[in-house]
DNA sequence: CCCTGTGATTACAATTTCGTAATTCTGTTC
DNA sequence: GAACAGAATTACGAAATTGTAATCACAGGG
C-alpha cells in the first residue's frame, strides 16, 4: 500500500489524521519539523506528502522545494490560510493540491487518492515509432515488421531507428555514423553497409516485407515502404 | 544536393522548371502521369515534390496519399484553380504548399527551400531523460552522472530508465522484471538485483554521487537524488 | 558467539555483439 | 564476355553481455 508522509507539528491534529490513514491501509510516517521530515525523506520513500504550511522551523513551500528534487511524489498542502495569495504560492512551489483547515477527513481522503490515481495513471509510455506495419521500441530494444517482433542489438537498432523516424529520406553513411559513434572515421561505409545487413536479416525482410531499405548511388539509405 | 521530383504533364512548363531548377543545383527527376510518377517513386528517393493536380491519368491529390505513405518528404502543388476549397483539398491530403500558376521561378525557389529547410530543422532528437546531473538516453545507450558519460548494456539501461523516469517512487522487482521481460517468473528477485549492482558499478555510484539506487524492506528499489 | 535469513556482490560460462577483413554478388563498361 | 567497381554478404575472433549460481556482508535472535 502507499506510504504518506505527514508533516504537521500540531500534535492532535497529526494524531488524528495518522489514524484516520492508518485506518485506510496507508503507512504513515510523520514529522513535525522541516528538519524532521528531511530526515524522513532518508528513509522513507513517500508516494505522497501531506504538508502543513507553517512549520516551527521553516516554511512548508520551501521545503517543498527541496522536496521536488528528491521525488515526484504529489504534495498535498494543509493550512489555515486560504488567501488567494498563499494558494498560487503554494502550486507555484511544486504543490499539487491545496486544502484549508478544517477539513472533513473523507474529503482528504478523497483528494489524497485522486492524487494517487493521477500518478499511477502517469504510467511508462516508452518512446516508439509506430508506423503501420513497423514499430521500434527503443526502450525494449525491439522492433516488429509486418506483425512479428524481432529484438535487435543495439547497432542495427540504433540505425533502423534513425531510418523509420525519416522514412522515405536519404540518409548518408557519414551522417548514420556520426549520429550513433560521435564522430566520423575514413573507412565508415563499411561498418554501417554491415550492420544494414545484419538489420535485414535479423527483420526477416525480404520482397513480401512492408518495407525495404534501398541504397541510392549517392553513398546514402533509405527506408520505404513497398507499395505493391 | 536535394532531389526533386516534377509531376507536370504540360511538356512547357516541365521543361522552363526542370531547367531552373537544375540550374539552382537540384537533382531533378521528372514524370508526366500519376503512373509515371508512382514508378519514379520506385526509382528515385525525392526530398520535395512538385505536384501538378490536374493530370491525365488521375487527381494529383489521391497521389499525394498515396505518396504519404513512403515519404515525409513536403509536397508542393501546383494549379491553375485557386479556389478555397481546392487548397484546402490540396492540405487535408497531405500537401505542405500551395502555389497557384502563373507563378514567379523565383518565388517557387524561395517556396522550395522553405521547405526542404523546415525539413532539415526537423532534426533527430532522442528521447531522454534529463533530471539534474543524471540523464538517460535510451537510443545512445548511455547515461551521464555528475558530468560523466557511461555508456551501459541494454538491461542496466532499461532498469535506469525505469527508475529515473519515476524519480523518488518505489518500484518493485516484480514491476521492473515485468517491464522489462514482459512476463514475470518465480526467481525474477536476483536477476534483478545482479543488474541493479553492476548498474551501480558502471555509473561509479559511490556515497559523492548525487544520486543512489536504494532498496527498501518490502523488495522494491528507489532513485533518489542525494541532498547534502 | 554462532545461526540464519536476506540482500549485495562476485564468478563463471554460454551466448551475443560487432568491427574488420575476406568473399560473393551485381551491374557497367569496354 | 572479360574486367572492373562498388555494394552486399559472410567469416572470424575479440570483447561485451547476462542469467545463474556461488560467495560475501551483515543484522537480529537465540
Amino acid at each position: 500500500m502507499s506510504h504518506i508522509l505527514l508533516v504537521e507539528d500540531d500534535s492532535d491534529i497529526m494524531r488524528i489524521n495518522r489514524t484516520f490513514l492508518e485506518n485506510e491501509g496507508y503507512t504513515v510516517h510523520c514529522a513535525d519539523s522541516v528538519q524532521t521530515a528531511s530526515f524522513m525523506l532518508e528513509e522513507c520513500v513517500p508516494d505522497l506528502v501531506l504538508l502543513d504550511v507553517m512549520l516551527p522551523d521553516g516554511d512548508g513551500m520551501d521545503f517543498c522545494k527541496i522536496l521536488r528534487q528528491k521525488t515526484q511524489a504529489p504534495v498535498i498542502f494543509l493550512t489555515a490560510r486560504d488567501e488567494n495569495d498563499s494558494v498560487i504560492m503554494g502550486f507555484r512551489s511544486g504543490g499539487d493540491d491545496y486544502i484549508t483547515k478544517p477539513y472533513d477527513l473523507n474529503v482528504l481522503k478523497a483528494r489524497i487518492e485522486a492524487q494517487l490515481r493521477r500518478n499511477v495513471k502517469q504510467s511508462p509510455q516508452h518512446p516508439k515509432i509506430e508506423l503501420p506495419e513497423l514499430t521500434v521500441d527503443l526502450f525494449a530494444g525491439a522492433a516488429t515488421l509486418d506483425g512479428n517482433e524481432y529484438s535487435l542489438p543495439q547497432r542495427e537498432l540504433q540505425i533502423l531507428y534513425m531510418l523509420a523516424s525519416q522514412i522515405g529520406s536519404r540518409i548518408s553513411y557519414h551522417d548514420i555514423y556520426k549520429t550513433i559513434y560521435g564522430c566520423d572515421v575514413e573507412d565508415s561505409k563499411n561498418t554501417i553497409r554491415v550492420n544494414i545487413s545484419r538489420l535485414k536479416k535479423h527483420l526477416n525482410m525480404d520482397d513480401m516485407s512492408t518495407y525495404e531499405i534501398a541504397a541510392t548511388s549517392e553513398g546514402e539509405y533509405v527506408l520505404r515502404r513497398v507499395i505493391f
